[in-house]
DNA sequence: CATCGAACATGCGAAAACGCATGTATGAAG
DNA sequence: CTTCATACATGCGTTTTCGCATGTTCGATG
């Protein structure tokens, strides 16, 4: 009647996961090794925790309390290495960052460079993701999202105030500005039940074309001639391919916001980046309020 | 960065037993094995956790946050172990129980014989044991306690309230009663100041011959003719060579409290002993209350 | 009905972890 | 000053753990 504390995470990965293989993925382990712990915990808890089926490992009851104290123990693990993390004054070793793929492209990548150049110990990983990471679980040390309401539990500060437009190939904009009563094309974000109110009632004829869920294939649509759309003004920074609808105003839009754990506030590398990113995005303001 | 949850256990380990000998005693394992998980652990956490002097190892202010963290983690995995317990329906496997050695001795053997005859598949574990046991670490599932403030966070029922006397032997005892003026002298627990005020009252002229901290030790001391002693009444019914002194009644005594952890109420093992010792102190209730 | 993939069991050689024996340094005790 | 105990370092052979390859079962798919 005893227990091995690898165990136990190793009985918490195979709750979540639900295979020996997805657990092995979690654990860093082949499949096998996981199922020769499951039988070591069962073998000293002197019970069985999964029901072997034809389709695979089912968890007991046992085995969801085991998963659950693991839980608990695995927020432990999380909060005393943030903790350390907090606590390291040297510029050096890994540090994460994520942030929306487009933001890097567009505007982050030569800032990261220089960042990288100018800290050649710290070893930089980026992820770029639209999803929003955990910082509680350290998926990442360092987010920047765009956000009008960031999570509650991390510290943060808003970096830029941003702007939104409405922007086309020039054909389909000049068109639209000589008759706006005519029909106008338009490239949707699958998240928006119709175009911007603003632009329906400048346009009252607008066909949505398509709907897509990603924003750089909004944008290669667009420049493909498929019709306007709308989006953040710094992307019309980097495409100058697309040009704003005349008579439409830019609409406020998401600000950016530089999130990170209470625990890592003391990082020295954690306010190494931060300290680049600020006056970067101070120092460019423009890019997310006005057009080009 | 990161850290095996059995490097955490080593470390905790290693700050409560301050060597790597203790810590290896604690977790089974060769202080060799200590000291190469602890060299471990450092290298993966990229620092030093304990400095190396020449008394030994010194833990840091990391590896104390580490143990810290650990320290919770264990009680997760103790607690997990006690619902797991609690939970078991058959009448087999491990089961332990700490009570005070006079107890045990005295009253509790013959029960206990016949327990572990009619439940061979028990395996009984007893802890003869002054000090206080945490239940909550499972360092026992139930215990016997001679106490009149048991502890909040335990369930547990009076088995038996208790009665305390004044004995000696019988020459002593004649010699008091016969004229209680005269010298008295006494063997005395030392945790106590003075001998009790009802024998201080009957008996002017009490001289302390000597102060033990071991019941055993003070009733063989009596039994030497070095003088009267307070014990409870259920120690004279099998120590006929100590007789009570006249005119001095009964006294108080804490009662015995039979305790366990909530977690472990649903266990079949557990039930089936409270079972057994509770008629058993109900049936003999004589023995703690009244003189042989 | 045949095929394919997902999920697990099993056996074997490689890698990691472990225990033991030996050696060194320090501090306490005679 | 010598002796002894404590605490740790290091090297070596053994045990345990692990990853990979192979085989089996089940269910979905065409």
């Amino acid at each position: 009647m005893k227990i091995s504390w690898d165990d136990m995470q190793t009985v918490l990965a195979m709750v979540r996961g639900g295979s020996l293989a997805a657990a092995g993925v979690e654990l860093g382990l082949s499949y096998t090794s996981v199922a020769r712990r499951i039988h070591r915990a069962e073998q000293a808890l002197g019970r069985p925790l999964f029901e072997r089926r034809p389709e695979g490992y089912q968890a007991t009851e046992e085995a969801h309390d085991i998963a659950r104290a693991a839980a608990r123990m695995e927020a432990e693990e999380q909060a005393v290495l943030r903790r350390l993390s907090g606590r390291a004054q040297d510029l050096q070793g890994p540090l994460s960052l994520t942030a929306p793929p487009l933001l890097i492209q567009s505007f982050l990548a030569p800032l990261l460079a220089e960042f990288t150049a100018q800290n050649p110990q710290v070893e930089l990983t980026v992820r770029a993701a639209n999803g929003v990471l955990d910082l509680a679980r350290r998926e990442a040390d360092l987010a920047l999202r765009i956000s009008r309401h960031p999570q509650d539990t991390l510290v943060g500060r808003k970096l830029a105030e941003q702007q939104s437009g409405f922007f086309a190939v020039p054909e389909i904009a000049e068109r639209a500005a000589l008759d706006p009563q005519a029909p106008l094309d338009w490239v949707l974000y699958s998240g928006h039940e119709a175009p911007p109110a603003a632009a329906r009632k400048s346009h009252p004829d607008i066909r949505v074309r398509a709907r897509l869920d990603d924003m750089p294939s909004m944008i290669a649509a667009a420049l493909a001639g498929m019709g306007a759309l709308r989006m953040p003004v710094f992307l019309a920074h980097s495409h100058p391919g697309l040009v704003p609808l005349p008579h439409l105003p830019l609409q406020p839009y998401a600000p950016i916001w530089l999130l990170s754990h209470r625990d890592l506030l003391g990082s020295a590398k954690l306010a190494a980046l931060k300290g680049v990113l600020e006056p970067w995005f101070r120092d460019n303001k423009h890019m997310f309020s006005s057009l080009p």
